[in-house]
RNA sequence: GCUGUGAUGGUGUAGGGGUUAGCACGGCAGAUUGUGGUUCUGCCAGCCCGAGUUCGAUUCUCGGUCACGGCCCCA
């Protein structure tokens, strides 16, 4: 037996109606928002993603060589495509800002395990050639919304603007650029140092870089704020007491906050944290990620914030821009262990179809008699399923029952004789005899819905 | 990258060095020649893969594969 490759997943029926219907309420909101879908592929040049990340992502990749020696990879990520596309496709000719949206599979070679799993499926979005606070809000408040609309409970939003800390640091004097001979710049490396609470070293740095390490227990502070958009009143003391610092990214950051609480419905919990996100140097602005506790370790089901990549393309005057990655399955694991913790048969709103299943049983008589039955019903909306195995009635009722039909048609001989056909509701049992007409039969349907 | 646990019909499980590998759900057929969800009967269908130990391995040992956890990493 030929077993489904480690870290991939079959998607049976049932799951899939799911899986389905959470696209397409993710879809919905995304287009409420003005975003439109694009797809890019399944497989791209392997220099796309070394551009983006580095030359150290490969030992992740799914990297292959193609007949005429092209190297390439499956997609670890959306984000990278999406830029590429934009370039490629001559994009940057359109009106701005961009709204687009895509869904699809990416691949990572990694240890699979629940919520991560080595083919994996991302639902995003990305606001381009606008950046600032509004824009950042607007992209905040469609993840918002778009987890509200789905169901999900327990999830915490954590908003940070990764400018706050960096600009404080380069306020005090530390340089954003790597020096000679150095492998990362002072910034980051001070910004690691907060992030591990290592005061010794960063008060180390400073004085490695002329600076005052008396400057370093401030910055621990502003690093270990947390709490909701009241911490930003701290914030803005403790940066009003370091010299040469600018308030503009704390300015702006209150801005975004202030829009997104009016834009979108109150998630359960948000708060301000200007650790998040820190470690992706691509990243300039706001930075925001969602959790979900109940998950542990694979727990963050979304990320993003504002980033500078399309300079990397060549068009520099479309950055910064400000998008987020939704993890699908992440939300869909959280989602289906929330349904049964709490006894809820649909995991997402509207997996369901309202409309029913009808079964539509024709006994003992020649079928093709009421198949333009079957396609007039079918053209006329219904979800019709015809029973093939001439099954007796009771054979047929049970089949009927068992697959989920809400209503069955029975056409046999007395009712081809007469000119009728048996409509029954599944659910009340009430059974009516009806006109051998689509029409008729559709009518008695919705008359029992 | 390190590490723990596990794998028996389609699903959930019992068992165990020699068994007819048990049970439940399921699927199929019948009881029931025009009406479902109950019941009864019969049938279908299984020891993850490879090597070793043994007269004999589904059971014990080792390796592999896969799954599920805990760290690390990533975001």
């Amino acid at each position: 037996m030929v077993q489904r490759p480690r870290g991939t997943r079959d998607f049976t029926p049932e799951v899939m109606a799911r899986r389905l219907a959470f696209e397409q309420l993710l879809e919905e909101r995304a287009r409420r928002h003005g975003f439109s879908r694009i797809q890019t592929p399944i497989f791209e040049s392997l220099d796309l993603f070394t551009a983006k990340s580095g030359p150290g992502i490969v030992s992740q990749l799914y990297a292959f060589e193609d007949k005429s020696e092209r190297q390439l990879t499956l997609r670890p990520e959306l984000t990278a495509p999406v830029m590429r596309m934009i370039a490629e496709e001559g994009m940057q000719m359109l009106p701005r800002p961009l709204r687009l949206s895509y869904y699809g599979q990416c691949y990572r070679y990694e240890e699979s395990k629940k919520g991560r799993y080595r083919e994996f499926f991302q639902y995003g979005v990305e606001l381009i050639g606008e950046s600032g606070p509004l824009a950042e809000a607007e992209v905040i408040a469609l993840a918002i919304d778009m987890l509200d609309a789905s169901g999900l409970e327990n999830w915490e939003v954590r908003i940070g603007h990764v400018g706050i800390l960096k600009g404080a640091l380069t306020g005090l004097g530390l340089s954003p650029e790597t020096p000679e001979g150095g492998n990362e710049p002072p910034v980051a490396s001070a910004m690691r140092l907060l992030d591990k609470g290592d005061d010794a070293g960063l008060a180390k740095l400073f004085t490695e870089n002329g600076i005052n390490p008396e400057n370093a227990a401030p910055l621990r502070a502003l690093a270990d704020l947390e709490g909701g958009v009241e911490t930003l009143g701290p914030a803005r003391d403790i940066l009003s007491s370091l010299e040469g610092v600018s308030l503009e990214a704390l300015d702006d950051l209150q801005t975004t906050l202030e829009a997104v609480a009016a834009l979108a419905p109150a998630p359960p919990s948000l708060s301000v944290d200007l650790t998040v996100a820190r470690g992706l140097d691509y990243y300039t602005g706001m930075v925001f990620e969602v959790k979900v506790p109940e998950l542990r370790g694979e727990g963050q089901v979304l990320g993003g914030g504002s980033y500078k990549l399309l300079h990397l393309f060549g068009l520099p005057d479309l950055d910064p821009c400000c998008g987020f990655g939704l993890g699908f399955d992440r939300v869909l694991l959280a989602l289906e262990a929330q349904a049964k913790a709490s006894g809820r048969s649909e995991v997402v709103p509207g997996e369901t179809d309202p409309k029913g299943l009808v079964a539509f049983i024709p006994f003992d008589i020649d079928v093709t008699r009421v198949l333009p039955l079957v396609a007039s019903l079918r053209n006329a909306g219904e979800r019709i399923e015809l029973e093939l195995r001439g099954r007796k009635i009771a054979k047929a009722m049970k089949w009927a029952n068992s697959i989920g039909c809400q209503f069955t048609v029975v056409i046999g001989p007395r009712d081809l004789d007469s000119g009728q056909a048996m409509v029954k509701s599944l659910d009340s049992g009430e059974q009516q005899a009806v006109a051998l007409t689509a029409g008729a039969i559709a009518a008695a349907i919705q008359a029992m819905r």
